[in-house]
Order: C-alpha cells, then structure tokens, then sequence
DNA sequence: AGTTTTTTGGTCAAAAATAGTCAATAAGAC
DNA sequence: GTCTTATTGACTATTTTTGACCAAAAAACT
C-alpha cells in the first residue's frame, strides 16, 4: 500500500504535469479535505518531497486569499550524465578540481558563467566556514565543498 | 480568485509601466471608489507591496489637492545595487526571510529562477551542515545564512 | 493675519481567513 | 529491536479587509 505522502505526491506532480506551465496553485485546507487529512500532512509531503534539492521550488502565503505555489524548475538531462557528473565530483573535491569541472559544464552549455559564480561562491563560503569558524581539517573541508557541489549541480539537473 | 490587494497592486503597476516616467500619483479616495473598497486598504497594499524592499518610494501630501505618489527605485551603479540587496539581507536572515527576498529579487528581475534554486540550495546546505555537523544555535545559523546570501548576491550583481 | 471649515491622507486595532511549527505517536524498513 | 518516515493535532503566525478615529494642508471666512 502507498502511503498518504506518495499518493499526495504524485496528485502534486500529475497536476505540474498536466499544467502547461511548471507551476500549480493550490490551497492547503482544500487539498488536506480532498485527502481527508490534517492539513500539516501537506506541509509533511511539501518539506519532504518538493525540495530544492529535487528541483523544486515552493512559495506559499498566509492568510486571505493564501495559496501554497509549486514550481518545477525542469531542465532535462539524461540520467546517465546527471551520475557521471556526480562521479565527477566523488566524495571530496579540491577547489581546483571544482573549478576545473565547472568550467568544464559551462563550456557545454549545461550551467551558465552566472550559475557558475554563484556555485563557486558558495563552494568558497563552506571553505572558508568550515577553516575559520569550525576549524576544519582540510580533508573535511573538501567533503563538504563535494556534498555541497552535488547538491547544486542535482538540483539544476533533476528532471 | 485575486484578492483585492492584489488587483490593486497591478492596476498601480499597469500605470507605472503605462507612464513614461518611474512615478505614478494618485488620489485615495479615488482609487478606493474605483476599487469599492475603504480608503485605507489603499495604505495597506501600499505598506505591504510598494516597499523600498521590493523597489519603490511613496510620497504623499494630505489636504485640499492631495496626492499619493508611488516611485520606482532605479540603481545605475552597481554599487548602489550591491548596498540596496546587502541592506535588505542584513546581518542575519531567515529561511523564510531569504525565500521572500530572492522572490522579490526574482520579480525585479535581479536573478532567475535557476539562480534562485541554486540558492536556496546552498542556503539549505549551510544551515543543514551548522546544524548536524557542527552543532550550531539557530541565530549563528542565520548569521551564516545571510552571510552566504550576501556573498552570493553581490556575485551576481556584479556580473 | 488669524480662525474655522473642508478636504485629504494616516494609524491602529479587530475580525476573518489562511498557512506553519513542533512534538507526540504510529507505522514501516532493516 | 532500533532507526527512519509518516500521521495527527494543538498551538502559533501571517495576511487581508474593514472601520472608527486622528492629523495635516489648503481654502474660505472673518
């Protein structure tokens, strides 16, 4: 049996996908009525399912007139490329290595040089992070700028 | 269905982009009756829309001839634009204050919707990362958030 | 010039309509 | 059996709408 989560879920992605557009519009209470369930089981199935990591995007607002918003930001991308790039990057990446790889995706058209800045960026905040404030040894330091690199390159690739 | 603050808020923004000029003046009176509603609900999309936040000024003068003038912000400098977003991040920032942020910057054009994802991304990671690694308050985690947010924005506004 | 009246806009708080959080359980996976 | 994931519900927070009352500027009238 399916859980309430799964079957949520996939309603969710079944409107995204019949929508022209990559976003839908929904009210949490009608859809928790619609479920016959509390209305936190869909924050539940938002939190744990339409992440950014996966892809996507939620933005929602209280009161009169709220809404919760889902946005797919889709880009396709073969599987087999999306884990070759993971196997790119491995478990540990020096800042060289990642420089490298990311020129190398702009070059083929798969991120452009302002996403790239913005990955390089970050990948240059949780060095610096993990050396000054944490006092991490550089090793750790490359693991983390590794996971942090593979969740931003998966979220632009997720399809 | 809309809600009244939002026909309003577009009706305002249909001027502005209408006029030549980045300002639009009113009457409050006027517009209300246009709209079938109270006066002050005028003062409330203004409060809640036309904010330095998301790029506008408003002026106003009571009495006989009366007016409401809403302006648009424009920074050519980028340097200007760098303080503008550095200001709005501030020291310390929260998850749902950066969705709201990068959503207005995402309306002004300032980033897309790639480069919001990709920050909501690293933004998740630090705060992830503060929290199981290394143990850290929910304030330091916010103050490493807005750091982040900074450093990225500014990347990007330079580019 | 000074005072009063009229014409504008501003503030604040209440009520209604939504959504979010958190922690306790329950169910399922290994 | 323990660990992770899912479900629930009580409590909290935010947003919109409305209306009563306040404040300022101009106009009209001494």
């Amino acid at each position: 049996m399916r859980s309430l989560t799964e079957i949520i879920e996939s309603h969710i992605i079944d409107l995204l996908g019949r929508n022209e557009e990559d976003v839908v519009s929904l009210r949490r209470k009608e859809l928790a009525e619609q479920f016959g369930c509390v209305p936190s089981q869909i924050n539940y199935v938002l939190r744990s399912r339409f992440t950014p990591e996966r892809g996507y995007l939620v933005e929602s607002q209280r009161g009169g007139h709220g809404y919760i918003k889902i946005l797919k930001i889709c880009y396709d991308m073969p599987e087999e490329k999306v884990r070759h790039v993971e196997d790119l990057v491995g478990d540990s990446i020096t800042e060289q290595g990642a420089k490298r790889l990311l020129l190398s995706l702009q070059s083929r058209n798969i991120i452009d040089a302002r996403e790239r800045l913005l990955i390089e960026v970050a990948l240059r905040h949780i060095d610096d992070v993990g050396e000054s404030t944490f006092d991490v040894s550089p090793y750790k330091r490359n693991v983390l700028q590794a996971d942090l690199l593979k969740r931003m390159l998966r979220s632009l690739v997720f399809s």
